[in-house]
DNA sequence: CTCAATAAGAGACAGCGGGTTTCTTAAATT
DNA sequence: AATTTAAGAAACCCGCTGTCTCTTATTGAG
């Protein structure tokens, strides 16, 4: 995060005057508070500045608006995730799906909706945006833990296309832009009443797979 | 829609200074028209008093702001649903789902997005909007349909949970958020790859439970 | 260690939209 | 015809966007 040693720490006064890297990050933490303290409709520029501890002209002077501001922000903010191997498909999915249901808990529920309506009068960035959800990591995680399903002989290779495979977090997603929160029962849900029931209906083998490992609740 | 006799048609100049009713309906024309045209992220009180060939202060004494205003007129611009009995489960929702998929496709992709933003930071219009959305015509459709399935001995009558029913809606609802549009395909796919096979594994997860009752909590 | 190049931060600015208020005048009511 | 109601025009303040200018701290080349 430092790059430089002389350093106010995320919300704060501007010890001595920072530059490059250090400043920026600087800015990156200020939007990403500003974010969650107010929510993206009311997000400005200046609050932003204001937090960072400088002003409007260096923002501007790094990107042209808010939204490319935020897109470059959230890729700062990027998370690896590693979902351990619980030894099938059904609960390495509970496990992803309740990741990113709490990693979607600390961000402000409008964001997603704020940065579509900010970019749609700007195809460049709608696209980037659109990008950033469908090259989530989120999507990089699904295939691994299908692969295993699929090396561990749980279910045939292409037993899972690929509307398949995101619709758990297309759900996911909705929830957070529709209703502003996701349930915590809404993972399990998706779970055992769609997704686990759509991949039994799909072929024989998963059938028998995800029979051994039936679960009881 | 008309209720006194002297009327501009929708979008145009006052032939005379309409009230009540007729001026409503005049806005309320405008407000879409508006949003049709230069989307949600666009759209002003001004820009819709104008083309209503009234002024900001007659909005301004019928609704607070502009989430309130599009609330309304979102409510009086409702449509009826009515699909035709085409014998099988499958093809119903096929022809629900597309007649949704036309539907949408005639207004602007930010809206919902900007509804969302817009009301983030005012909890009764949220709930509203929700309630709209959750209240839509298209789930008393899909309660239709799935009635005429059980009728008809297709599914079981408990077969379709409450979030089983509106996963394909959210589905679609999702893609317009995220990509702006849903393409024509996705309704087949929706059905095909994860209704269906849904549907499917449902019944033998019925049985599963049934014959796990005995060793299962 | 000194000096020139660079860029931070303060602040002013025009423009515009939100939301309020005042006033004139048309239409409905009696 | 007299009175009440509300439409529409317009001015207003305020806050934010995006641009610009100016001063001054920091960097790094010599």
């Amino acid at each position: 995060m430092a790059d430089t040693d002389n350093e106010a720490t995320s919300t704060g006064v501007p010890a001595s005057r920072r530059r490059g890297a250090a400043l920026e990050a600087a800015i990156a933490d200020a939007a990403w508070d500003e974010l969650a303290e107010v929510g993206y409709a009311e997000v400005t520029m200046l609050g932003i500045a204001k937090r960072a501890g400088t002003s409007k002209a260096v923002l501007y002077r790094r990107w042209r608006n808010l939204p490319e501001l935020y897109l470059d922000v959230l890729t700062s903010k990027r998370v690896d995730i590693d979902i351990p191997d619980t030894g099938n498909l059904r609960d390495d999915l509970v496990e992803l799906l309740d990741w990113l249901r709490r990693r979607i808990a600390g961000m402000p529920a409008d964001f997603i909706a704020g940065m579509i309506t900010a970019t749609h009068r700007r195809p460049d960035l709608a696209e980037k945006f659109r990008d950033f959800i469908r090259q989530s990591q989120v999507v990089t995680a699904m295939d691994a833990i299908v692969n295993r399903a699929v090396a561990r002989g749980e279910i045939k290779p292409g037993a899972l296309t690929a509307p398949m495979r995101s619709m758990p977090f297309d759900l996911l997603r909705h929830d957070l832009l529709i209703y502003g929160t996701v349930a915590p029962d809404r993972v399990p849900v998706i779970v055992e009443e769609i997704f686990v029931p759509m991949l039994r209906g799909r072929d024989a083998l998963s059938y028998r797979a995800l029979m051994l490992s039936s679960h009881c609740s």
